[in-house]
DNA sequence: GCAAAAGTGTTTTTACTACACCCATGC
DNA sequence: GCATGGGTGTAGTAAAAACACTTTTGC
């Protein structure tokens, strides 16, 4: 059984077939965060029956590259964003996921930055859009289960390791934080408290700068700073939230 | 290229060619607890250049069965049990991770009781034996990556959800307990307060038994019922340690 | 002055830690 | 009696939660 190899990503059966291996794709889930909503990027189906129908970005995996270098190389395809978080979630499986054939999606999920970069959907054959993750619609095949397995893994992440910021601006104000983690989580914190217990971490970078343009006492801006918490790592700290 | 489907697994060529998935396998990190250290289930390398080697137990993935089926058909193959904790880890798929082709494998945990269930190694075609977590030797391929993968989830999961509790003999003593946690997590732990903080969960049945032909005072036994534990999560309670 | 968000102070409650200490049992 | 682990009590400490309050800025 030979399964033809497009189904989101724009490129022709000939260029794929034999390059890349058989039964096995990738599939990801792509998080940005806007307004105080978290937000994912859907793609719109190009061909067979459930043309039409929003599903994840995914593709195939060439031969000679690792199933992480596959999942960076879609990724940079659809949004040309680079730099981005991203880490595998697990394989999904089920005989029945995939109508045309037994194939394994191997899940992955990123943070994006939104600040200024657009997306440039315009490179595949399909049309994307950002989509309110409580607004997503019934996707193709099983990637809805996909999408919540990747809201839980980010939930679960988001607590144990500073990855927050992927989603923010380089520059963001504690308040902007405290919503990122108020929308992920889906709690409702105390803005004091929150204050006092990130910033007790001395891991944020005072930016010596200020809000500009609001209507009200303009909030320090801080940013995130990896070799900083490598070091405070390597000093026995360890992020908890 | 094709892939001849063995290496772990005693089945034949024939029986195998054609129905299972191509290039796809599942390696299963298998864990015990005896005599206060943590173990882990390796098989001897049954054919092929790295023979006599040990390795994880892994197999092929049936093209009519879900990837979880196949690793719990694989996992009783090989032990006999049933009713085990078994979940997946990850794919682990770099180009070179195995020379004789590109092959992804999808990662898998479980954790038994040994009470009384003797593996049935003699089920393959390959030898088995426990192995204590300090003492492993160096495994094939990349198994000692999968292997500690599977540490870190375990240590991870452990904490955030009751599974301890499949390690141990159905029926057991609060010390024992703690000694599984001091051995997983690799800390010190003080009994009094082990003792308090769990029992306050309220998560533990208290079996009206006691240990018999200790030369010191009989502990109390305890059991856990995954039922409590569903209608302590119902009530908001969630577990943590 | 008012609205809106920034930012500080303080009190209360809760959880964690580190011990000291008594209990039961086999040898 | 003593070694071994079972089990309880308690004081001190640190963290989390709740909430009142002051500050800055644009309109």
């Amino acid at each position: 059984m030979t399964i033809k190899k497009t189904f989101i990503s724009g490129e022709t059966d000939e260029a794929l077939e034999g390059s890349v291996m058989d039964s096995i794709t990738i599939d990801c889930v792509i998080f940005g965060f806007e307004e105080g909503s978290l937000e994912v990027l859907l793609v719109r189906h190009g061909r067979g029956i459930r043309e039409g129908e929003w599903g994840l970005p995914g593709g195939w995996i060439r031969r000679d590259e690792s199933i992480d270098e596959a999942a960076y190389r879609l990724l940079n395809d659809l949004t040309g964003v680079k730099n981005v978080y991203l880490e595998q979630l697990k394989a999904f499986g089920d005989p029945d996921r995939f109508p045309a054939g037994r194939v394994i999606t191997i899940g992955y999920y990123a943070l994006v930055k939104k600040e200024g970069n657009r997306i440039k959907a315009g490179f595949t054959a399909s049309e994307a859009r950002w989509c309110k993750i409580k607004e997503v619609p019934g996707l193709i095949y099983d990637h809805n289960k996909i999408l919540n397995y990747a809201l839980e893994q980010l939930q679960s992440r988001v607590r144990k390791e500073p990855i927050g910021f992927n989603l923010l601006p380089s520059k963001f104000t504690l308040l902007q934080l405290m919503q990122l983690y108020e929308e992920i989580l889906g709690v409702q914190m105390d803005k004091p408290n929150f204050r006092r217990k990130f910033l007790k971490m001395k891991l944020l970078v005072d930016q010596k700068e200020k809000q500009k343009d609001v209507s009200h006492r303009a909030a320090k801006l801080y940013s995130f700073d990896d070799d900083v918490y490598k070091r405070l790592t390597q000093q026995g700290f360890t992020f908890e939230f």
